[in-house]
DNA sequence: GTGTTTGCAAACCGTTTGCATGTCC
DNA sequence: GGACATGCAAACGGTTTGCAAACAC
């Protein structure tokens, strides 16, 4: 299960995993899923990302990195090269962890379109 | 409905918004209040905010600012202060409309507390 | 009249949970 | 045996939607 994730390198949804792991183990059941990865991102084993289509994507890469998603078509990118956070952040005692941090726009296949 | 938004200072969830819009309009329903929250959203006159709880916050402040969302509270934080973005987006080819962007972690009162 | 907005309740859907069964030591 | 993980189905909760009544022009 922890394996399935970090085996691949997008940021699948619950059921998205759960196709995954029915075709290793075809009578596995939702709830499984779902229980399991409560766990593993209560352990910080994997990180999960809140997007705009309701459903909870997640990220076996905890390696400090943040993301971009893409407000129109929801693509999800990720950013490597670390980034300088805001000094406001340290000002006000915020930290942030891994340097979590998601920007929202558009991205370039939705901008070439329009 | 609209100034209910623009009039508070904080970020309310859908059934917050209702909450306050029957103290002035006791018959409005909620379908209407989701209904033209969605409105504002589209046309851009409001902001939508994804945090872990699983509801749709929104920010009636559309000026350039981005946000702190404590992952162990939920509080969200306003960094009004314009941060440097990422080369790394523009790279990329990546637009970040109006500064957003959410950074997660512990709030002050969090870290304090453990 | 026609077109738009609303209240209401039911539906939707991603997620969680209770419980009986199975598995491992 | 006991502790724990799983399958299954029902429940949960925030959000959306269909529809008839109310409103605006």
């Amino acid at each position: 299960m922890k394996d399935v994730i970090k085996n691949r390198c997008d940021h699948p949804t619950a059921d998205m995993i759960y196709e995954s792991c029915r075709l290793l183990e075809p009578n596995i059941s939702l709830g499984t899923v779902y229980r399991n990865l409560k766990l593993l991102a209560d352990e910080g084993d994997i990180i999960t990302l809140e997007t705009s289509d309701k459903k909870i994507h997640y990220d076996g890469d905890i390696s400090r990195h943040s993301h971009f998603i893409c407000e129109k078509c929801g693509k999800i990118i990720d950013l490597f090269k670390p980034s300088k956070l805001p000094d406001e952040l340290t000002e006000l005692g915020l930290t942030v962890k891994g340097e979590k941090c998601i920007y929202y726009g558009d991205c370039t296949d939705c901008t070439i379109k329009n």
